[in-house]
DNA sequence: CTGTTAGCGCTTTCAG
DNA sequence: CTGAAAGCGCTAACAG
């Protein structure tokens, strides 16, 4: 069925090395028998067998790239891009999906780790020592991006805190003087890593720690829909919600209209993201906009950089951009 | 680094078979020199090398699935049911995006058999004897979706030419006497692989044939908008916009709502999909549903059934049902 | 119950 | 320039 080298040799009265010379036109050979053995591999129709390749060579041109969302649209775009970068290379890719269960995801990682991946791009939702001692001595290079795990592990993305910090700059800008940031994976703290929410949330009390006269209120709790209703209803100030995804800040948007909070003329919306779906929204969404294909295309190459034995950065922020809406 | 069953069979001072029989427990083999054996393998964490193992057996564990959209989110909901499913079985997924790009599906194609994959899943853009040669010889199980190739290879979507009509006749029930088809990807006749929109044109057509005092068009063309603008606009008739999937109905409602065409005022819009981000459009569209995650957890039981030697059907359809919202 | 041998398909020495 | 031999790590068949 499958054509190998050993089949060639016979039929051109070689040896296998020697047509191992031929095929990866290695110095050695001359000319006449590489001819005859290109040619005969030719008409069988001959394909390296990638495993035995892979066992001897000791790498498989395999990257994986654990994801725990997908119906995110970012992480589909991200997705995307990083498979492109990686293809161009050479290197397939295997997704895997968490769906934010830990222990679904160490699983996946000795899985990958077992199928002798050249490197992992991950978004964990694992965190502490150790599973960042899992990660630093899986010896292949490992990358991560919407949520940082160890200092010693390079990260891709952007600065969660002072994109934040330019969110509440905008809003203020806008003359309102009183803000709600919606933002409920807070509520995991100590359970998940919640890296990138945190750094939203920090960035968010500095800024409104150096404007004294903004309101503000942070809501995470299950039923933010209905906190965000009632803080919205029962102030005088007209209000602008901050979500720290742009999901959330469709949500709310729904929920405000739903009964009857009219937005932007009884309050402000924002949103993180800038997800492609936006197009379609009414009215449009004001966000913040990271180019998340970027992150995937930087994540692949540098994880294909440290593949090849360089060095790599072990921070690398992509740039971000508020994208003006007509929802606040 | 690796720690192998050599040394493990070293250290016990038995021979690899050994080690083999425990490790995998085999028959022929004493309990105390299995516990031993088992024992040193657990200080040692040792792992089997995925690679070496895949050689001699013959199976990879690895699927692979071709899409040609992941921006379409059906397509990511449909990995992720295939992907849930594959993991059950102990098999990884790569995933390959071709973009609609015909030579790269082709390239990906060689790349997955390469690389000894179970099976394969696809979401082709080829078509035709070539094609259908180059998947019906690739020697392992391949599973069609979204695009029939060949009669001879099982598909797994849904009755599209039922779907069609079921969404036309609900069209006619609403009172409506003249209806657009919006089909853009029709255009593409002869150049691509547009199995699942002929289909639905073809179920358009038989239904419209049944009844006669239901005025039609098609729109296909690449300025799709403007021309459905202006059949709307023309008309004195309420008509309703029957688009081919959820985006374009969507670039439709935008569309009309920018030139104060009121939906389902002036005219009525139904999509086809039933996409997640629905949930946040205003008004609702009214849409079909078809269960794309089971299509998805399906194409891989399938797959796996025929790898493990079971005949598999042809065709597989799963059901669609109709979802009412305010755009119709 | 255990050891020996051969082999998966390819690469890479080291001789000749 | 080419052949022979060893090895990647594991499995499987056959002896003993």
């Amino acid at each position: 069925m499958q054509v190998t080298s050993k089949q060639i040799a016979e039929m051109c009265g070689v040896t296998r090395g020697t047509v191992d010379r031929a095929l990866n036109n290695r110095p050695g050979i001359s000319a006449a028998t590489r001819d005859k053995i290109l040619k005969v591999a030719d008409e069988l129709g001959y394909r390296p067998h990638f495993l035995a390749q892979s066992l001897v060579k000791g790498e498989t041109k395999t990257l994986g790239i654990v994801l725990f969302d997908i119906h995110n649209q970012i992480f589909s775009q991200l997705f995307h891009s990083f498979e492109a970068e990686a293809r161009k290379h050479g290197y397939l890719t295997y997704l895997v999906l968490t769906n934010k269960d830990q222990e679904l995801e160490v699983e996946y990682i000795h899985n990958l780790l077992n199928r002798k991946v050249d490197g992992i791009a991950i978004s964990a939702v694992n965190f502490g020592s150790k599973f960042e001692a899992l990660l630093l001595k899986a010896g292949i290079p490992i990358v991560s991006f919407a949520n940082r795990i160890s200092a010693k592990l390079p990260y891709v993305w952007i600065d969660d805190k002072q994109a934040t910090k330019a969110a509440v700059r905008h809003i203020a800008d806008k003359g309102y003087r009183r803000i709600i940031f919606v933002i409920p994976p807070l509520r995991y703290k100590g359970t998940s890593n919640i890296y990138v929410p945190e750094q939203r949330y920090k960035g968010f009390l500095e800024i409104c720690g150096t404007m004294p006269d903004l309101q503000y209120d942070i809501v995470s709790d299950r039923s933010y829909l209905t906190s965000v209703l009632q803080l919205v209803t029962q102030s005088q100030e007209r209000t602008a919600i901050l979500c720290s995804s742009d999901i959330y800040a469709l949500e709310v948007a729904r929920h405000l209209k739903a009964h009857q909070v009219k937005v932007p003329e009884d309050a402000g919306i924002m949103g993180f993201d800038h997800i492609d779906v936006l197009r379609f929204v009414d009215p449009s969404l004001t966000t913040i906009d990271f180019q998340v294909e970027e992150i995937g295309r930087k994540a692949a190459e540098l994880l294909i950089e440290n593949i090849r034995g360089n060095d790599i950065p072990l921070r690398t922020n992509v740039t971000y951009s508020i994208v003006e809406g007509e929802s606040l």
